[in-house]
DNA sequence: TCGGTGACTTGGT
DNA sequence: CACCAAGCCACCG
């Protein structure tokens, strides 16, 4: 068995999210068998800044929808990811949330 | 081995 | 609707 790390398994995750899409950390901790972890995923993204390749981090978002990590993009850098994926955003919130949400305990396990 | 830390989540006031 | 408190768990030094 491979050298399972929680941070490598999230980046996985993360990547697979699909464009103009969106996720929260606790659907990928729950996908990856972790739900109580969810900070942990939360944690493992501000790492992904520096992962390689690049992790799509502003397309991970809390459960409500809203933008907390964007301070650790540096400004607005993670809004502007989004809208230009064509997500709407207002007030650091993802509008039609509940439309964009991708789960992956969902739509991985096809 | 232990403690500090946090881009979360839920529930109560 | 807004704020506070507690539970949760992997990574790092």
């Amino acid at each position: 068995m491979p050298d399972y790390n929680f941070y490598d398994n999230v980046y996985d995750v993360v990547r697979l999210i699909p464009r103009g899409r969106v996720t929260s950390y606790g659907a990928i901790a729950a996908y990856l068998g972790n739900k109580g972890s969810s900070r942990i995923v939360g944690y493992a993204m501000m790492a992904a800044g520096t992962a390689k390749p690049p992790v799509p981090a502003h397309r991970v978002v809390n459960r409500q929808g809203l933008l907390t990590g964007k301070f650790h993009f540096g400004g607005n850098t993670m809004e502007e990811l989004l809208a230009a994926e064509g997500i709407e955003v207002k007030d650091d919130k993802i509008q039609n949330f509940k439309q964009l949400y991708w789960d992956p305990s969902v739509e991985l396990s096809l």
